[in-house]
DNA sequence: AACCCTATCAACCGCCAACGG
DNA sequence: GCCGTTGGCGGTTGATAGGGT
């Protein structure tokens, strides 16, 4: 047993492709197929290795292949499938159509890993980080809160800092929501009996995420459509109190209009647990069950009892707990 | 203009599972 | 069942472009 030898062949070309050995893997697949990719460079008249050339022909010259800028759409399936998915990019590359599993994975790195980041999120768990770099973004913000202090009037002062707490408790509340939860949630007492946080408005909160531009501080006007019409702010303190609701597991988008039932983000209206989602026949991924958690999300999820309908989570600092907070108060 | 830094992405590397003799 | 081959996948690298100083 061992690796194939075919890279590790001398004389064989690497490096960019020329636009001459891309026409001759053209030409040769179009008018023979790839058939065994060890046996075309040498068919094709190319000095590449097999695998050289399967990589080209997938990743770049393949016909159906999407150039070009991502779509926001497209940016929000990518993070919705990675949250279920993780770094399973040939998976991820299922659902969208002409982009390449490399494209993806570059375009995740480059792009969407430092936008969870910027936020506070974990972007290999897709939940809130409690490291102390986490907080950086919120601390520069208080930081910069506290060097306003010198500079500006008590009244400018008491209404930036509402501002700010605003904005740390919509941010809060966004964490909450991205927060995976296992099935057999219990509903809090104290929320409202509605099922307010339903796709919509998970899907706004995705298109809130996705608008961000790369490097950008969470700011109050990122979640304009996020107001007490479409969620619960009025019910904003207790979300410190331990409670659980039942996660997206996917959005409708990403299977197409028969999504899974797990795709809508109920928040059942009474204190009994609720039932675990039933699954779907051809359902590409399966419901969130405690049994296959493990797959999906993080530690929380898989090691969490949830019979009794009771746990904890959401280890959140709060604004109020930050010295600068009372220094500044 | 020259240099440096950062972002981007095509391409490579190494591992692994499936397959067939 | 063993072993070699192959294709596929995810992680990483390095060349290049573009922006900033």
């Amino acid at each position: 047993m061992g690796r194939s030898p075919c890279c590790d062949e001398s004389g064989l070309k690497k490096g960019p492709w020329t636009p001459e050995e891309d026409q001759k893997l053209v030409k040769y697949i179009q008018k023979n197929g790839h058939g065994s990719w060890r046996a075309l460079p040498k068919l094709a008249g190319l000095n590449r290795c097999g695998k050289s050339c399967r990589l080209r022909w997938t990743n770049y010259l393949r016909p159906d292949i999407k150039r070009g800028k991502f779509s926001q759409e497209e940016e929000q399936k990518i993070l919705n499938l990675h949250s279920i998915l993780g770094n399973k990019w040939s998976a991820i590359a299922t659902h969208l159509s002409g982009r390449t599993d490399n494209e993806i994975k570059n375009f995740w790195n480059t792009h969407l890993k430092k936008k969870l980041i910027q936020m506070g999120i974990d972007p290999m768990t897709h939940r809130p980080r409690t490291d102390i770099f986490s907080s950086l973004p919120h601390l520069i913000a208080l930081a910069n809160l506290k060097e306003l202090i010198e500079t500006h009037t008590w009244e400018e002062q008491a209404m930036r800092l509402q501002t700010e707490a605003a904005q740390m408790a919509k941010l809060q509340y966004l964490q909450y929501l991205l927060q995976p939860q296992p099935p057999n949630s219990m509903a809090p007492n104290n929320l409202p009996n509605n099922n307010n946080i339903d796709q919509i408005t998970y899907d706004n909160l995705l298109n809130s995420l996705s608008s961000m531009k790369d490097g950008q501080i969470l700011s109050t006007s990122q979640f304009g459509n996020l107001d007490h019409e479409s969620i619960p702010f009025d019910h904003m303190p207790d979300l410190q109190v331990p409670c659980q609701y039942q996660t997206p597991m996917m959005n409708k988008d990403m299977f197409g209009e028969n999504s899974s039932p797990t795709s809508v983000w109920n928040i059942p209206s009474t204190a009994s647990p609720s039932p675990p989602p039933q699954q779907q026949s051809g359902a590409a991924v399966p419901p969130f069950t405690e049994t296959s958690s493990n797959n999906y999300m993080g530690d929380a999820c898989r090691t969490s009892s949830y019979e009794g309908g009771t746990s904890s989570f959401w280890p959140e600092v709060l604004l109020e707990d930050h010295p600068l907070f009372h220094e500044i108060a």
